[in-house]
DNA sequence: AATATTTAGTTGACATGTAAATTATTATCA
DNA sequence: TGATAATAATTTACATGTCAACTAAATATT
């Protein structure tokens, strides 16, 4: 009896791949995925002495150009969060690629800045990391990369974790 | 003249969003998306004094069966790599969720086990996480679901990363 | 105005990721 | 066989992620 039943189960399982197994395939999948592109990338920078984080860090403080940014606004944009901000802005400050100042009408805040050494340091680095980004998913093509961009968007947009 | 260029430059980029871009967008909508996940994934699991790798850890031990793994097979299988498997080995022994053994037939390498204790703790965890999984995806149909597998496996196949 | 609450940021403690150096054992080959 | 190379795993050192506790400044409350 249970054998009989555990053999139609394992036909049905066979026959439809269940969603349970689907819905497991598609987030290891995105976890691997994203894990392998993710040292593909950090080798890009490490070539110039930089994290990935650090990386990203400058490029939020490119993007906001002369008025800079609270240092919490610059971890609310960060693909990672929170308190390890402080200690990476500790090390790009004594890399001297960020400047950071107390703001005068909000001393709670403290604002940072690109310096110029590393905004020419972003500039060496635009190429290399926009043609690595190409590398990565060149195997798709324009169609389905712009489907896995909808997917992906439609996954995080219904995520209630955030 | 260079203004002229420039618009041209400026309108080709709104009609056919270039593909730079779009890789760029798939690249950071996949590190976004993996990401949220991940801590989601974690949060299911932390709830059993778990972190998500030694979760990982044992899903594999539990996958060998009676034979075992060497600890730098587990760290082959794990979405992660190397060296950090050893200290997890070290907690989850301590835990009393693994056991390790020198083998016998290559005194280099290290067996590892799951405990009964530790399937015990899976069998805990395999609904939660099975629930996790399908809702962290439950916006996607099967159809949808099954284009994501097979784009995200696409990227991996072709990636010299490895 | 005095007190309490909220906000911005930092610090400490601990887990993990990664690279380089090290140890023990096994395999190779001259 | 003896020296050398390769393999399995560990250790050390350092960067980052995360949580909890803390400080300082600004807001809100009574």
């Amino acid at each position: 009896m249970p054998g009989k039943t555990n053999s139609k189960l394992q036909r049905e399982l066979k026959q439809t791949k269940p969603f349970e197994s689907l819905s497991q395939e598609a987030v290891l999948g995105l976890f691997r995925t994203a894990d392998r592109l993710r040292r593909r990338a950090a080798r890009v920078v490490e070539a110039h002495d930089l994290s990935l984080e650090q990386y990203n860090v400058l490029r939020i403080l490119r993007g906001a150009g002369k008025e800079g940014l609270p240092t919490l606004e610059v971890a609310a944009r960060m693909i990672e969060e929170f308190p390890a901000i402080t200690r990476l802005m500790d090390k790009l400050e004594t890399k001297q690629l960020v400047r950071r100042e107390r703001c005068p009408r909000d001393r709670r805040q403290v604002l940072c800045w690109i310096t110029p050494a590393g905004v020419d340091l972003l500039g060496t680095l635009d190429d290399p990391v926009r043609r690595n980004n190409r590398e990565s998913v060149k195997m798709l093509g324009e169609r389905e990369l712009k489907t896995l961009i909808t997917l992906l968007e439609k996954v995080r947009e219904d995520d209630k974790t955030q």
